[in-house]
DNA sequence: TCCGCTGTGCGTACAGTGTTCGCATCGAAG
DNA sequence: CTTCGATGCGAACACTGTACGCACAGCGGA
């Protein structure tokens, strides 16, 4: 039944079986099982992703990926370090510091809603901030800030960043129950509103200021690109103040 | 070895033993139940609370919380709507909206870091903001918010509280770990220190504007502090802006 | 050719987890 | 006294992450 690389003890041991082998089933390795726990995580969610099903998928026992991974929480931090190198940021020292910066919140806001378990996982992990490739994303961004004159990169960055993580974390929070709904976006929000708007009876300023009409169930993606870019916008207005002019 | 709310089948129902078991073992409910979590999930962190340990905390099996609760999710939202009542608004309609808001932002922060567990639940979280405590919070910011003269109120709630919940998620994350380590924050931060520098060995504006330098291992509480107060005041001044003067 | 050695896979097992089911019990209502 | 709905709970099910020890493949040296 579970079988591993060698077919069937192969009668003819020759190099094309063996090159064949080679690059068909790659063998276990630290990047196969992060790749396809990757690939797991975004198709089921952070919550079937189990060592055993990863396993499986690998054509390999569960206890077998323990020799490439020390634990878990060790491969999700693997995880976390993969994704981030999707994040992209412009290089220092273009003309348009706020175009740049923007760009890079975008980037990482796609790359948290294309891995919903991302912005969790960084809730919770030890240190995942210091695997490479997130440690090179911090690295692009403290060069950008310098370039664009700021006195304390590092505050401006947080300030930026924070707001990013914490729009990013709801967002996702958002999605993953949407996805779990199995309803598309505006239909689940369509659904809701009834509820919502019975919850906030009696909250006179909530019902006043909030988004619950419906007619922006219409294109709730939209608007909510409209929410991240102005909350967005008043942060970097907030930080181009601190600018030496 | 387990027993229930009678002692022993009481030879004598007399109205003080009654009495006295309804304040001295106050029976399963849902509000016991909802409060012993909160107490172990603060203690002993998220990971750590199971349901049949809370059961054997309150005397009780671990199946019998089920009467009260319908499953572990449904417990964890309603611990974040208990703790949700903790953040403290001020009223709205004063003189001094930024005094309210930075208020109201360091008291969910305090409160986030209080509960460690609290973003995390919420970066899970179906709709816990539908509990009425979370609701009431959020009537009452739209209200502090309104009264201000923002003429989006939500959305510029959305930007403040994204920085917050962006950063509490981030300093929940830090304490946990330093939690875990069993050392306080100093120590922490000064055995991190060689790993952290090592690391970022190579990033040139990593390693300048980081604020990795030994000097301010001293106080990092303070420090913390300081970080989310310039980020807090970027925002408010971004939002500033768009108030119509 | 054989011998060990090292690296890799995995079957088994352990100690837990959330949750379901059916039975026992109990206080109050009729 | 009987009946009934609510409540507690022991046993069980299907999982989980992971430790342990055995099996075997490939390989360098004798």
């Amino acid at each position: 039944m579970s079988r591993s690389r060698t077919t069937d003890k192969s009668p003819i041991p020759s190099v094309w079986t063996r090159e064949q082998r080679r690059t068909d089933q790659p063998a276990l390795s630290r990047e196969a099982i992060v790749r396809e726990a990757i690939a797991m995580l975004d198709a089921e969610g952070i919550e079937a992703l189990s060592m055993r099903k990863l396993g499986s998928r690998l054509n390999a026992g569960a206890t077998s990926l323990y020799r490439h991974v020390a634990t878990k929480d060790e491969l999700m931090e693997l995880a976390v370090d993969e994704v981030a190198a999707e994040i992209h940021v412009p290089p220092a020292g273009g003309p348009d510091w706020r175009a740049a910066v923007t760009e890079a919140a975008g980037s990482f806001r796609t790359t948290a809603l294309r891995h919903p378990w991302l912005t969790l996982v960084l809730g919770q992990a030890g240190l995942a901030y210091l695997g490479p490739n997130y440690m090179s994303f911090s690295e692009r961004l403290a060069a950008l800030f310098t370039a664009a004159g700021f006195p304390e990169p590092s505050r401006a960055i947080d300030a930026v960043f924070s707001y990013v993580i914490g729009m990013s974390t709801t967002e996702a929070a958002w999605l993953t129950t949407v996805a779990r709904s199995g309803e598309t976006e505006s239909d689940f929000v369509a659904r809701l509103l009834p509820a919502a708007q019975q919850a906030s009876a009696g909250y006179d300023h909530l019902a006043a200021a909030g988004p619950e009409t419906s007619a922006q169930a219409a294109d709730p993606a939209k608007l909510r690109d409209d929410k991240f870019a102005y909350g967005l916008e008043v942060v970097l207005d907030g930080l181009a103040l601190r600018l030496p002019k």
